[in-house]
DNA sequence: TATTGCTAGATTGTCGACAATCTGCTTGTC
DNA sequence: GACAAGCAGATTGTCGACAATCTAGCAATA
């Protein structure tokens, strides 16, 4: 008999699919920070009862993205710059951390695995699609994580994902400008292919701080203006 | 005005009841690894509809301690020993992480809570109640997390808590022995309150050690007699 | 004027019932 | 006896309605 891989099929729970919409609509920024969601009318739209809404809500809200008032409502979570800093530190040590483990155990799948993504970055530079760019970015960059072995290090990640997700599309509508459509991803790629790991850890911190420099600086400057505000 | 520093007052939901009282019961084994929680049968033990129960379970199943199925059920989650020793070489880089970040922002009040904490434990191991005992282990050791001025960092660790005090539960009540009546603290606490960081992180890491390899044989006997019963 | 108490509307929390799905058993066929 | 089809029971997923709570606005009071 031929062997054949089959994956489990997909969940077709109302829920899971209400999560899936969600999650989209905040981390591509159609539904901003600190916004309520109100239950009645989102279930409406969406053509669902309230329970699996509410279900659904509850999971987005464990997973860190929404918060939750009894009685007062649901918000998609408020974004200060503290958050993005420690959001970055932390980011820094996990991805040193993840490229130690992953690294004895790169093999040809891994390389396949890491052009593909890499293409799929560029291929969303090409198509001018901002959020496919962050979305396969940071696809790019869980590889090494994927890659490590250890699924508390991978489930961490994939929390840490969805809020740097959140505040790269929020930085990037901010600030409305073309993507930059040179390759930032290159020598990453290059040097994850390479023998020196330390090198690989170093550029990964460096690279990783570019970015987060200029959110961390958006981010100062919202919250200054909200304090003048106030 | 005299200053009242009021904290929020608690949620008074049933969900959020409902959540406390399954977490319970699964960290301290009542409900074991892979058994199945029947919905109808749980809410008419707690007088309450399975809707709040239902939202409860989402939120645990998200933090890791329960597994849901479509269609099948929702399941405490299975404890492989791969489980624990990725939570075990998780959590040592975690901890030198903590404690660097917190070393410097140590103060009286630390110090205090941290006697305190220490405190609850020998209390508990006095008490002979093993699970307070667990509990308040992972509290004292938690300081360092709450001290470490990174939300992610915290978050990160309480999530691990979880898991950590269900596999230690499991682990006590499978031995079945009395609990080591010596304070193995106290050479922890005191290395905190020292002057030497990287000596800490050194005792943080080899203590650690000592309880997860004793742990880890133990889930691997489990799964060697699972395999041969299979 | 500032503060308190009340009311109406809107929104969240909870409930009981129904629909969809799974599981195990029985039945029938070869 | 082996196997597939189908039925019944149990369980999960979803729905619509009701109860509890909050918020904003207005009236009453000092």
């Amino acid at each position: 008999m031929a062997k054949l891989d089959f994956s489990p099929i997909a969940d077709t729970t109302r829920r899971a699919e209400i999560v899936a919409l969600l999650r989209r609509a905040i981390l591509t920024g159609q539904l901003e920070p600190g916004q309520k969601l109100n239950e009645l009318r989102i279930s409406e739209q969406m053509r669902v009862s309230r329970a699996p809404l509410r279900e659904a809500m509850r999971e987005l809200v464990q997973e860190g993205i929404l918060t939750s008032i009894p009685y007062a409502g649901t918000f998609v979570i408020n974004v200060a710059a503290k958050d993005i800093d420690d959001a970055y530190s932390f980011n820094k040590v996990m991805d040193e951390l993840a490229i130690e483990r992953a690294w004895k155990l790169r093999d040809q799948r891994f390389f396949d695995e890491l052009d593909r993504r890499h293409e799929a970055v560029k291929q969303a530079t090409r198509d001018l699609d901002t959020t496919r760019q962050i979305e396969t970015a940071l696809q790019l960059h869980g590889l090494i994580y994927e890659w490590a072995d250890n699924s508390v290090l991978l489930e961490t990640w994939q929390r840490l994902t969805s809020r740097l997700q959140m505040y790269f599309a929020l930085h990037q509508r901010a600030r409305n400008e073309p993507v930059p459509s040179e390759d930032v991803h290159e020598t990453y790629v290059q040097l994850l292919k390479g023998k020196d790991m330390r090198a690989a850890q170093r550029h990964a911190r460096e690279h990783i701080d570019l970015d987060f420099e200029e959110l961390l600086a958006y981010a100062r400057g919202l919250e200054k203006r909200a304090s003048k505000g106030a």
